[in-house]
DNA sequence: TGTACATCAGTGAACGCGCGTTCACTGATGTAC
DNA sequence: TGTACATCAGTGAACGCGCGTTCACTGATGTAC
């Protein structure tokens, strides 16, 4: 976060100095808080100290600044996989690694949405096609977006010899599906209510579900 | 759909007859073409001919409208269920019905979400916690709701002896989850654009691996 | 069987809400000479 | 180094939008005697 940028208190100068990063940072702000419907134009101005027009020097519209914070979500999720990673594959090798790698992607997966409810729905919990096209910005260090690290994983596992090869093709959707399906019916669907070290139990489950039915 | 009821040109008589029915009516139609955010208390008045704040004579507010929009909604993809099963376990006996117990609930899972999108989204794509509360009008003609038929289905796999029983608490979440997810991401997700056919394949190897996970 | 009256289910008019967005503007900045 | 002026990034005021919801009302229905 900037210090003088994203201010809540009224600027000294006339000209904000970095405006369209403040306003994507309160659209960030806004999202881990409320989630996609949660970024308001106005209030993102309002937290720049500037006024609601002021917006439109730096966004077409509001749906431009909320697929930017969309963006930054889906690359948080991409640096937290990247992280999990290289902590799940510590020590391993062959066989052991290339699983310990699609664990990490379910686990980092299933914890973004548990931690960070508003930017997981921001990230995935609306109409879009975020994962297809190849955009540096939804990326972790690796350039690579979450749905591509999957992907790896995934290619690793068959180089393990622990996928068939006549398998390989769309098990990402496989795999994405039971881990989505957790995330959302934990986050906003019957599961809401259940304790959180259950949650975890069956996360761990599910995980070995697909391990192994995949 | 009654004639003289939900109608949309002007009645003769001062009273409508059945406002309440004629809103829910109007409320399920909306909610079939735009999802829950579609059921809105103004058009469902409109539809019914009659001025927006008698609908307040039937229900509370519009929550309360759309709560019976959703259980509505249930209750439908209950009864889909049903048919479903009907329809899988014909011929089957012991094992092989167990089986395709929990291939029909899932089958009409994926497929109402697929026939019915804004339906299934009004079920299931907000908060609420639908499937734990027993409420008639959420269930099929068995009287159970989509939740407890998944049950039934996997309590059938365990007397079957194709689950183990201490796997067997907690499964719904498993199974559901994985259906559920394949559900959104095909619905509003990144799979919208997969052709038709594709997706029908991934269903099928997706309750497969389900099967074989659990 | 007829009338008086309470109850019910609609009407009519109006609110406030906060949003996204457009318009014409002005203060500040940076560049050419 | 100083000045004129174009460009840029903000301001100020206002819109329409459609919604959910409240209020005081009136026409129709059904019930008691």
């Amino acid at each position: 976060m900037m210090d003088a940028t994203n201010q809540l208190r009224p600027r000294r100068t006339y000209h904000h100095g970095d405006l369209r990063q403040a306003l994507l940072e309160a659209g960030i702000a806004l999202a881990r808080v409320g989630g996609p419907e949660a970024v308001v134009l106005r209030e993102a101005t309002r937290r720049a100290s500037v006024v609601p027009n002021a917006a439109y020097r730096h966004f077409v519209n509001r749906d431009a600044l909320l697929q930017e914070v969309r963006a930054a979500a889906l690359s948080m999720l991409a640096l937290a996989m990247e992280k999990e990673l290289i902590r799940q594959r510590r020590r391993k090798q062959g066989k052991d690694a290339a699983r310990a790698s699609l664990r990490a992607i379910g686990i980092a997966y299933l914890r973004f949405a548990r931690t960070e409810p508003g930017l997981f729905r921001t990230a995935f919990g609306f109409p879009g096609n975020p994962e297809t096209t190849t955009q540096p910005a939804m990326a972790g260090k690796s350039g690579l977006n979450p749905f591509q690290l999957l992907s790896t994983a995934l290619d690793e596992l068959v180089q393990a010899g622990l996928l068939p090869v006549e398998q390989r093709p769309d098990a990402e959707y496989l795999a994405w599906s039971a881990v989505h399906g957790l995330a959302m019916l934990v986050l906003e669907g019957p599961l809401r209510r259940l304790p959180r070290a259950q949650v975890r139990r069956i996360e761990q489950r599910l995980l070995i579900m697909v391990e192994q039915g995949l």
